[in-house]
RNA sequence: GCAGGGGUUCCAGAGCCAGGUCAAAUGGGCGGGACUUAAGAUCCUGUGGCUUAGCGCCUUCGGGAGUUCAAAUCUCCCCCCCUGCACCA
């Protein structure tokens, strides 16, 4: 297997066969999204790059000038992650790096470096992307941290500068405090993607300021009792922004994070109980008590108490001994509830006190019940729902002062990989594309409108994302890729420097062989955009002409988990730069891969590296089944079965070949043109089926419903010729699995029927041809297939291996006219009654009503009668099947006439049987 | 919660848009048989139940209700699963 893998994809290379010239003939431009170099590539990374491999394939035999370039994306922080992490020895990425990837140790010492680590893994995945057979054009290859590519980065934010849709901002980011960096899913330990959340600190007037209650649900101010502290924490009074706020000590790092704090004193909690606080909305004074469930390093340690809607405070105030004291306050009304939800929910589930870790699950219950179906009944925003009054009081205290906003992590604690638990900090300074921008969301609908989306179903999900987009942080404080322009100490984040990075591939060729600093905005807005300036560099015209040949994009290609950024802010993009007339034309999305029904992990070891994938089963294998085990939007299961499967077929397809397609077909029989018949049909539906990507359903057609087509017939054909079947679907197939197609076309040689081409991977696809199909050929030998599974199920009943004689009787010529009534009428008593106004139905009246009465059962499903010679035929040409089939003698004959009791049953299409 | 995608016979997975030919493709697994010294591969065959010289009956396509001569397919309600809701590549 890798032998022939090796053996084309040399000659392929030594032929230049996949670099495009930039100009003659139909042009067809398709990019997959670029690897990201951090570790090697599995299976599942497979799937997009060969679903694009064989569309290109595909293109090519169509006579099309196919450009398929690959880059690397190596912007952001993961690289640098993963090379800190090797330094630091993390067992975890090593162990992985050595049991699934085979990396040894001795290697690994000297992945600590960043770039080394990108030249090693990109060098990896270019290897087993060249030993999957892709028809890239690697000439074409860049980085996203090259200078080259970052002049053109930077040029693209100047455009949208000028569009003015880059902007400045605060912006809450998850932060950790050791490494004073902004944290992202790779930095923590776990790999836990923090989640940041808003919410509201409710200012409540205190002795000489205000406590500072963190709380998810500001619309039950209303209901609040008394104010919780922690009895046994320390507290601290602290001014911020002019004024004095109580909090937690504990709480002041990660508040510190977001408010300028300077602490002025410290006291107790319980010296916190001794005073009493006000509420900001009614001013109403409420008590100050001590609840343990109170935790001083979670959001300001101090929480107001709310304990007619949350089980805690009712527990804590149950606990407390304050039941009969203070009276609950009902905020929000529950169908299904009374007054009181937390009450009654508490006695329900049986929870006995605040440290009842039924507590939290009680807590979820109603909060989720209340959000969504609560309706208010008191305060002015009575008779909204809960999330509505959530959002309208909180901007209400916000706007009068009593409240002050405040981010936490909500999937907390997390720590992150240097040892500082992970909060959220207000970036000053963060710059913004603008996403929220409506005329700029115009445009990308109109884009979306124009572009052909596969698979359809998708374009809605781009509709929706287009829909919530909002300003998008663009910028980071550290990692690899180009510098902000408009802030040079700033790094342009990854989702931001990879949205038109494929009109860069049209002329990196050209540009990768520049100094950068040739690279200037006037040489980009001449070649991206036709304005003209003096004194560009010389390459200035072979790179606009080539731009301009290339784009707009044909086809982009990614799996579905980019839908909801990558590849809308692909769209926006384009639609802020270039003119319509280059906004990309098709966005094609995939589902994963599975490995045997489970989702590849790690954690689970079930990962298979790509290139030990092609070792053991060979490209085109990994290649064919990755593509076509499901529909393109749906996830596909990778096993060996299936793969040992595939391997069988193509072994056995080339066995066939080799013995039955020797030389030029002689005589033509039925046989013969039935297969053909076949093959047209499928070649007939092939183009339509491969220009939207219905791998599943071509792979299913081309593959593995010939293989049995190609077994029925050499059960059928007594010397098969299979000539100029091999010649069509040889090339057919070559998309799915190019080496194998090659050795075949090599060894079939000089070509009789098709037109010769010195690969196969350039010859003309084969054109279905209409003529050769014969559908009542078809039928008639679906007719004879159906006739022998009939008899053997005849002889397994009557237990028998052989027949003596097999006598088949054809269905009269009334049977004919009762099946025609029937499929017409419909309904059992028209039918009847139209059927005994026919003399000839009539004269079997009784028959007729019990054989009339079954085809009542499918009437719609009839279909066409077949005609009495049309079976007469069918069997005459089919009985020497029959014969060989079932090594007796074989007699046919009509109903009409016939006195065996058997002839009776016989019906049209469905002659009777008699086996002696 | 919002948005999208799903729930099919032992498993995977078609079918559903355009209702009937659907007990439901195809592959896998499993049972039986052929071949073989044997295993593997390959080939044949079975794989909801009951029947039976096939052409037959009953039950089934997440649950329920409806439309229709006819529903896996259409309509309505409900249940369950997956993905996304960003600043992360």
């Amino acid at each position: 297997m890798s032998q022939l893998d090796e053996k084309w994809q040399e000659r392929w290379q030594k032929a230049h066969l996949f670099e495009p010239k930039d100009e003659g003939g139909e042009k067809f431009f398709l990019t997959p999204a670029f690897p990201y170099p951090n570790s090697p590539q599995h299976i599942g990374h497979g799937r997009t790059y060969t679903t694009t491999d064989i569309y290109a394939r595909y293109m090519r035999m169509k006579g099309k000038n196919v450009l398929y370039p690959m880059a690397f994306h190596v912007t952001g922080t993961p690289i640098l992650a993963m090379a800190k992490r090797i330094a630091a020895g993390d067992e975890e990425i090593i162990g992985i790096f050595e049991k699934i990837y085979g990396i040894s140790r001795s290697k690994m010492a000297e992945l600590t470096d960043p770039n080394a680590l990108v030249r090693y893994f990109s060098e990896e995945i270019e290897a087993g992307m060249k030993k999957m057979g892709y028809s890239i054009d690697w000439r074409r290859k860049f980085y996203s941290y090259d200078p080259h590519f970052n002049a053109f980065i930077r040029w693209q934010f100047e455009k949208l500068r000028e569009a003015g849709y880059i902007k400045k901002g605060r912006h809450p980011v998850p932060w950790c405090p050791v490494s004073n960096a902004a944290v992202g899913a790779h930095d923590t330990q776990g790999d836990i993607d923090p989640q940041v959340e808003e919410v509201t600190a409710i200012l409540f007037p205190f002795l000489d300021g205000y406590l500072a209650c963190s709380t998810y649900r500001p619309e039950t101010i209303y209901g609040v009792t008394n104010i919780w502290v922690n009895e046994s924490a320390a507290y601290a009074k602290v001014k911020s922004g002019g004024r004095v706020l109580y909090v937690a000590k504990e709480a002041i790092p990660s508040l510190s994070m977001q408010l300028d704090l300077q602490v002025e004193g410290e006291l107790s909690g319980r010296e916190m109980t001794k005073s009493s606080a006000a509420n900001p909305i009614s001013g109403e004074k409420i008590p100050v008590l001590g609840a343990s469930f109170v935790n001083p390093a979670h959001g300001t340690g101090v929480v107001m108490s709310v304990p007619a809607h949350a089980p805690y405070d009712f527990l804590a105030l149950r606990d407390a001994g304050k039941l009969g004291e203070i009276p609950l306050k009902q905020v929000l009304r529950l169908d299904g509830f009374g007054a009181f939800p937390a009450e009654e929910i508490c006695r329900r589930m049986g929870i006995a006190s605040q440290s009842d870790p039924k507590a939290e699950e009680a807590t979820a219950e109603i909060y989720k019940k209340e959000a969504h179906t609560g309706v208010m009944v008191v305060g002015e925003f009575a008779g909204m729902r809960g999330v509505e009054a959530k959002e309208r009081v909180r901007q209400k205290l916000l706007s009068a002062g009593s409240a002050i906003p405040l981010y936490e992590i909500s999937n907390g604690p997390i720590y992150s990989r240097y040892g500082g638990l992970v909060g959220v900090k207000v970036v000053e300074d963060q710059w913004f594309i603008d996403y929220g921008d409506e005329t700029w969301k115009q445009k990308a609908r109109e884009c979306l409108a124009l572009m052909k989306i596969l698979p359809e179903k998708a374009r809605k999900e781009y509709e929706y994302t287009i829909g919530w987009l909002k300003a998008k942080a663009c910028t980071r404080s550290s990692g690899l890729g180009t510098r902000f322009p408009f802030d040079e100490s700033k790094m342009i984040e990854a989702l931001s420097d990879s949205t038109i990075y494929m009109a860069f591939y049209t002329i990196a060729h050209i540009a990768m062989k520049m100094k950068p600093e040739q690279l200037t905005h006037e040489l980009f807005d001449w070649v991206f955009l036709g304005r003209k300036s003096a004194g560009l560099a010389k390459e200035a015209e072979e790179m606009r002409r080539a731009f301009e040949y290339w784009y707009p994009l044909d086809s982009r290609h990614s799996a579905t988990d980019l839908v909801h950024n990558h590849l809308t802010f692909f769209i926006f993009n384009h639609v802020a730069i270039f003119p319509e007339k280059y906004w990309p034309r098709q966005i094609v999305t995939n589902g994963f891969v599975l490995m045997d029904g489970k989702k590849m992990s790690k954690s689970m070891g079930n990962i298979i590296p790509i290139r030990q994938a092609i070792a053991q089963f060979g490209a085109d294998t990994i290649r064919f089944v990755t593509v076509s085990g499901a529909d393109l939007s749906q996830d596909s299961d990778f096993n060996r079965p299936a793969a040992e499967g595939v391997i069988s077929r193509m072994e056995a397809f080339m066995e066939i070949m080799e013995r039955h397609a020797k030389e030029k077909d002689g005589k033509v029989g039925m046989a013969e043109r039935w297969l053909m018949s076949r093959l047209h049909k499928r070649l007939l539906a092939a183009p339509a089926l491969y220009e939207t990507l219905q791998l599943r359903e071509l792979s299913l057609e081309l593959f593995y419903n010939t293989f049995n087509d190609l077994q029925w017939y050499l059960k059928r054909a007594e010397k098969p010729q299979l000539r100029e079947f091999f010649e069509l679907w040889v090339p057919a197939i070559a998309p799915f699995v190019p080496h194998f197609a090659e050795e075949a076309w090599e060894r079939l040689g000089k070509k009789h029927y098709v037109m010769d081409a010195p690969f196969v991977s350039v010859a003309p696809f084969p054109k279905g041809d209409e003529s050769r199909v014969d559908e009542s050929l078809e039928e008639a030998e679906k007719y004879i297939g159906l006739l022998i599974e009939d008899i053997k199920s005849i002889l397994r009943i009557l237990r028998r291996e052989k027949a003596g004689k097999i006598e088949i009787f054809v269905a009269s010529a009334w049977k004919r006219k009762l099946r025609e009534i029937a499929a017409q009428e419909k309904k059992f008593d028209s039918a009847m009654k139209l059927a005994m106004a026919d003399e000839e139905i009539r004269a079997h009246a009784k028959e007729a009503a019990r054989v009339l009465q079954a085809y009542m059962k499918s009437a719609g499903a009839l279909g066409k009668t077949p005609a009495e010679e049309f079976e007469l035929e069918a069997l005459g040409s089919g009985k020497k099947v029959l014969e060989s089939e079932f090594g007796c003698p074989v007699l046919v004959s009509k109903e009409e006439g016939s006195n065996a009791p058997k002839a009776a049953f016989s019906l049209p299409g469905k002659p009777s049987i008699l086996i002696s």
